[in-house]
DNA sequence: ATTACTATTAGGACCTAGTCATAATACTGG
DNA sequence: CCAGTATTATGACTAGGTCCTAATAGTAAT
């Protein structure tokens, strides 16, 4: 049986948050409608055409390319940067990140977001770690939103070092001490 | 005075390399000459129309999003793997891996490697790892192929040490010791 | 069954940002 | 001045729409 409307609206914005660039035609063959129920949908549902959604994925990769802070590079999402000091980033622990038989997050997702917040905390052109020590203090699950805090603890001549804790709510989950290389003097 | 042809060209690339969003009829504008002259010129260029350049900035930011950290199991490819004891597996860099700006390996994809590997060696249903201490000797760049050698030094009831030393040809450009925890006692 | 209402489909005019082909005009070097 | 290149113009056609109007289908209540 054909879906009634509403369900109908309801895996369409589904379908187009998953595929975004599906066009009218397509989404009409797909559940099996005519192309002008799929745009009355559209506007029911406040979701612009193919060629606009594309432009908008388009441009939020390339704003961030064109920032100054390599804000495309972080594994997470940044929230606070000052430089030099201190950043802070979140990541939310999705399906691809986790171990499928059980659910716990892998180490090397967690290290690469406080890895990547350390290399954007420094100011410098070609920031790279060259050493680090790092705890995994608890283990995170699927859904958990990881919220890390880097904090520049040291700065000399060419390296800079960098503690960061990851937190689950107010629990602990990883932490860490970064060595990082400067191409440039201090 | 205007430019001539090849100079035209020669900008008219680099304005769509900045902003690949920008119309022919603005092109037309900003270079003052007619629309069909711009698409002459993007024709013997081969410059596809914007709505094509748009789409295609969207479909990089797409599966670069999905792909930072692949969800395999282990990154790499394992060549060799003998349980509780040592492992071998080999990652090849690409451009997904690097920074764009100095075609340098992220240290995370290194971690990555060797965070996997120590978990593929162990023979345990739930293998987390608990500490690490790393360093990178030398950073990696594009193409380069690194082999990442775990070898098990220390096993107790519940935990598990490796250590991972990672090389390019014969110079060694990372090691690790990771503590590893198992669920099941040995 | 008739009415009332919503849901769906259809059609036409128009839009943008093009392609492709043809033709006319302008510029430039020998 | 003429040939060859560069530029501009024009018209027909395309995809993937918008916006508006109108017809038809389905369903629920009286």
């Amino acid at each position: 049986m054909k879906l009634k409307k509403k369900d109908r609206q309801e895996k369409l914005n589904q379908a187009i948050e998953k595929t975004p660039f599906i066009t009218d035609e397509e989404l009409a063959e797909q559940f099996q409608v005519s192309i002008q129920t799929i745009r009355l949908d559209r506007m029911e549902l406040g979701i612009p055409e193919v060629r606009k959604r594309i432009e908008s994925v388009a441009q939020e990769n390339w704003d961030e390319t064109l920032k100054a802070l390599p804000a495309a590079e972080v594994i997470g999402e940044v929230i606070d940067l000052e430089l030099d000091q201190s950043a802070i980033s979140i990541l939310d622990i999705q399906a691809e990140h986790v171990f499928s038989r059980n659910q716990i997050a892998r180490g090397h997702h967690l290290f690469a977001q406080a890895n990547s917040l350390c290399v954007a905390v420094i100011d410098d052109e070609l920031a790279l770690t060259v050493n680090a020590s790092i705890q995994f203090k608890r283990s995170v699950r699927l859904n958990e939103r990881v919220v890390a805090k880097a904090k520049v603890i040291n700065t000399d001549k060419k390296r800079t070092t960098v503690e960061v804790n990851s937190h689950v709510g107010k629990e602990l989950v990883f932490s860490g001490t970064f060595e990082m290389y400067r191409s440039t003097d201090r």
